[in-house]
DNA sequence: CCTGGACCTGC
DNA sequence: CAGGTCCAG
């Protein structure tokens, strides 16, 4: 068993899994075991854990049995072929195109023949899984430098920061980012997090079960833009987001394509967020929310009525007479802590969002949190009930 | 431009 | 109300 776990030396200040894979950021990250996290990335099923100065891994091994309605398979299975890989993947390609490494990477009619007896994570993928872990955690982005930065310039940031080590911002796959926050509009997490395991389950593929729990990949794109897709997600309760789902898919495959979303990163902040605008149920706030999260817009700062009321608390006064969240006023906002925290302060914001977060009031940077706080957080029920005393805070 | 409401569902 | 978006006026 312990020979499935790698480690890489990372000090905790440049990562914290607690902190950085339930912010909210990704929906797609369990606590499986009191610190250890278990999820899907790459086409794999991960999980991760972490000591002050190494962060431990391993995959699940998995036997992908190529799909039998392979004729329609628009973008091949997420397969991790063991001769393509350990050959010809460098650093370099893992950088520029995590979100779909795997298809890049595997030729599907040399999987189909070759990879049903061929169990997925071999020593000969050990290169690859580390590049796919540096990718997905941007570990070439000093944060410990950054928040040196973000301090010297913000005294409230130096305050609140010294607790919140740690916290960067991931590098998901733009598809998979896309259809959850559209999933997130006027909603709460927990059903958000039901709603993207729902799209996984429903049209995604299973990689693996790992302790009796099916982990699944992300669907594609393709497979969302299904004409049956708006009334099945309706049934599954996904209210008025059905619709959006299902057309932004539709709008996708009809204009442009399955890997669309991924040239998106080649372009600017402005013109990425203007076209992703354009989909249905993608307003200013989740389009922020793509860019920063899966297209390498690091100054992308997603307003939402939770950092509103951080700006006007910490930083704008003025904000406090404003009615509502106007187009200008979010634009203002932006500009604001774009010129306080420079080039990354879509990554600065998310340290103080996280921060503000009730979840992790009582976290502190000593370690993992104190034990009576892992017991609530393994209670939904005790955590929501208890709202009642910080709520005016927020 | 800005403002108010509707839109799904569930705790 | 919950980490919004869209549409009309």
């Amino acid at each position: 068993m312990a020979a499935y776990w790698r480690s890489m030396p990372l000090k905790n200040s440049e990562l914290r899994l607690d902190r950085t894979l339930a912010c909210g950021q990704s929906f797609r990250w369990k606590e499986t075991q009191t610190g250890e996290w278990t999820g899907v990335l790459g086409g794999l099923v991960w999980t991760l854990k972490q000591t002050a100065t190494e962060l431990f891994f391993r995959t699940h091994p998995s036997f992908s049995v190529p799909s039998v309605k392979q004729e329609q398979a628009v973008t091949p299975e997420p397969l991790i072929h063991k001769g393509t890989l350990g050959k010809n993947f460098t650093k370099k390609e893992a950088h520029s195109s995590v979100g779909c490494v795997a298809e890049d990477l595997c030729d599907p009619v040399t999987v189909k023949s070759e990879n049903a007896d061929l169990a997925v994570n071999s020593s000969h993928n050990e290169d690859y899984e580390h590049s796919l872990l540096e990718d997905y955690f941007q570990l070439h982005v000093d944060l410990g430098q950054l928040y040196q930065t973000w301090a010297q310039a913000d005294l409230n940031f130096a305050q609140t920061s010294q607790k919140f080590s740690g916290i960067r911002i991931l590098r998901q796959d733009p598809v998979e980012c896309l259809f959850s926050f559209i999933c997130s509009s006027n909603n709460n997490i927990s059903r958000i997090t039901a709603m993207v395991n729902k799209l996984c389950s429903y049209y995604g593929k299973k990689i693996v079960e790992v302790e009796g729990i099916p982990y699944f990949s992300f669907p594609t794109v393709s497979a969302l833009a299904d004409d049956s897709v708006e009334r099945t997600l309706r049934e599954l309760g996904f209210g008025y987001r059905a619709k959006f789902i299902s057309q932004t898919a539709q709008y996708i495959m009809t204009n442009h394509s399955e890997n669309w979303l991924l040239s998106l990163r080649d372009m600017d902040y402005d013109k990425a967020k203007d076209l992703l605008m354009k989909l249905p149920g993608v307003g200013g706030k989740v389009a922020d929310c793509v860019c920063l999260f899966s297209l390498d817009k690091t100054g992308a700062i997603p307003i939402d009525t939770h950092v509103w009321k951080i700006a006007a608390r910490d930083y704008m006064p003025k904000l406090r007479q404003a009615k509502s969240l106007t187009d200008r006023l979010y634009q203002e906002i932006g500009d604001h802590f774009r010129s306080l925290w420079g080039e990354y302060a879509g990554w600065t914001h998310s340290v103080l969002f996280t921060a503000d977060l009730r979840h992790f009031q009582e976290t502190n940077d000593k370690g993992l949190p104190a034990k009576k706080e892992i017991l609530k957080r393994s209670n939904k029920l005790a955590v929501e009930k208890d709202s009642k005393c910080t709520k005016k805070k927020r």
